[in-house]
DNA sequence: GCCAGCATGTAAGGAGTTACATGATTAT
DNA sequence: ATAATCATGTAACTCCTTACATGCTGGC
């Protein structure tokens, strides 16, 4: 047995996850919904979407029909099928727990300080704080839209983890910054 | 232009940045290194690190010669080179600042929380908790080791950056299990 | 007139994984 | 005996990305 042990990858589960609501959706609004999960998981590109559902329809897990539109372009909206909804509840329950895997490059870069001026350390972690910043601005405006949706009770939970996550990150950083500031001792 | 704009990948960097620190180091010893990176970054398979050692030899950026060893397999010990170490640096000084990419899978399974009962959402929850605090008890290990030597300071601040994380997204993941808790409201 | 957005896809390739392969030593 | 550790590497494969490709509409 070669490459992934067994089940689907988990950008197949995401994206069933999605169609798992129940809308019909088309690879373009499946794309965007993604982008909601860069937050936590990450955004695959659109093709990688397309693919994916390509090989979903041929495993039959979802189906799909052409939308004929007359001021846009045709599209195709697919249908989480019950297979479908059953292989989603499959591995919900029996997936594996595993670990968050990060690439924190910033901290990569932190863990090789000694190879940098300590003002261009402090430069790179003042500007992952601010760029923190603006994704917290942006995940709050998002879980603002989840709110009083009842729908939407458990990505609201998401965002609401994900709100702490950033605000203990950003304050890091810029405890971090401090840390490395360069010693001005004067005799 | 295809593929990866520019540069080495990031994993070149982890081996030539792990190496910059002067001492020759076997593409073993290096695997073993970089095992301290999963705290915040990921680890590479020991194929991976072979093979990219492959390519930095290519390119110069580090030098190799073999060493026969007598109760041992031999082995191939790596050295940075001066075009290396300058590479290095130039990676710290011109590398953008990239966010963080998580793939939090347990978040994900959360956000389609509506799939399974609330009873295995909690197991998970609690699962993952118990998986966090024996990372964080490794990492604890590892910033002891790392304590006192001056040589480690940057490993330092990154390890105590990580224990703080792993300490938030602990009360986190258990605060979450709690609120995710079947109702049982009798009349 | 031009750019952004809608919509779908293919081509080429990078990065990384698991499994296969080998073989010695040391500890249980 | 047999399992783990040391040590290095190849083969095959998956996943995912960037760039190429096309074409229409609506707003500035």
């Amino acid at each position: 047995m070669r490459g992934r042990p067994e089940g689907l990858p988990n950008t197949a589960y995401a994206v069933l996850g999605l169609l798992s609501l129940g809308q019909e959706l088309s690879g373009y609004d499946l794309w965007q919904w993604a982008q909601n999960l860069r937050f936590f998981y990450w955004s695959p590109a659109h093709s990688q979407i397309y693919g994916e559902l390509r090989r979903l329809e041929e495993r039959g897990l979802v189906t799909s029909r052409k939308v004929v539109q007359e001021h846009r372009p045709d599209k195709r909206l697919y249908r989480i099928t019950e297979a479908g909804l059953a292989e989603a509840r499959r591995w919900f329950d029996q997936a594996p727990v595993e670990a968050t895997v990060m690439k924190h490059s910033v901290a990569l870069r932190l863990f090789f300080g000694h190879l940098a001026r300590p003002e261009r350390l402090q430069e790179i972690l003042t500007e992952y704080a601010d760029a923190l910043q603006r994704t917290l601005a942006e995940l709050t405006a998002v879980r603002e839209g989840l709110r009083a949706s009842d729908q939407f009770r458990f990505p609201e939970l998401v965002a609401e983890w994900g709100l702490a996550y950033y605000q203990a990150e950003i304050s890091a950083a810029r405890s971090v910054a401090e840390q490395v500031a360069p010693e001005r001792q004067e005799p």
